[in-house]
DNA sequence: TCTATTTATTTAACTAGCTAAATAAATACT
DNA sequence: AGTATTTATTTAGCTAGTTAAATAAATAGA
């Protein structure tokens, strides 16, 4: 078995739950998260908007939404056409977003910042060079 | 938002997702291929050994090593010290897990095979260079 | 115009990780 | 010896991904 994969795939678990350790203080999950920075972004968006940007399948941002909306971060409007629902950043998510901003970069800083630039884009290149 | 850390969540995902797809063949998850493996290579363990090899948490396994068990795939003995058991592979997946390492060996040629030793190497070392 | 197909979202059920707490056996301490 | 602590496993319940199938609205075609 090539360690490649063990190695790739326990760094990813091992992110995402440093990631979720860090997103604690805002009482956030890291899919949560990514969706709240999805939004922040592009503003605006439909649900296969999101789950196309985020390459995951519709049922994972459904279910996501619900528990976001419920919790106060975003809305679900209606739109024009009656099949889409369009998914807004609240008021009390775009006043907290900022300090969420800054807990990310931190995390960023701290999981890659041993990393230079160069060997930043080297491991981008590496991953792209993978199949898929 | 740093693309790297979103290229690594993807690629893991992805990359997941293709093994499960080459291991339907055989009617196995990719978690349970790595019980399987794990078993393989170092012979009988206990639960204990399992998840400290594997690097997951000892709910996970419990719950793959049910499922592996009533599928034919292992045994649950009582160790010596009766509070752990000791998980052997059975005949049946002696006999069954020649073919499936060639799937498997097939699977990482295909995903990998684009990439020098050299650019392998390069890949552990940085992944590795990340923080944890 | 009416029907068939496509598209957007949701629901249900599965694997797969996690934490927290329960249980039972082994070990350590007085 | 008897109690307290540690260790191994399990159970319960959560996030988070997946596929398959249901529902409802929009679009295309006869």
């Amino acid at each position: 078995m090539n360690p490649i994969f063990h190695a790739l795939f326990q760094k990813s678990r091992y992110l995402t739950n440093c990631l979720n350790e860090v997103l604690k203080q805002h009482h956030l999950y890291s899919s949560q998260w990514a969706i709240l920075y999805c939004l922040h972004k592009n503003g605006s968006m439909t649900l296969t908007q999101i789950w196309k940007y985020l390459n995951v399948e519709a049922p994972s941002i459904t279910r996501a939404i619900t528990r976001l909306e419920t919790l106060g971060w975003v809305e679900r409007l209606d739109g024009e056409d009656k099949r889409e629902k369009i998914v807004t950043l609240s008021a009390q998510a775009e006043e907290r977003l900022p300090a969420i901003m800054d807990t990310i970069l931190a995390f960023e800083e701290e999981m890659v910042g041993s990393l230079t630039t160069e060997e930043q884009q080297q491991f981008m290149m590496l991953l792209e060079k993978m199949k898929g």
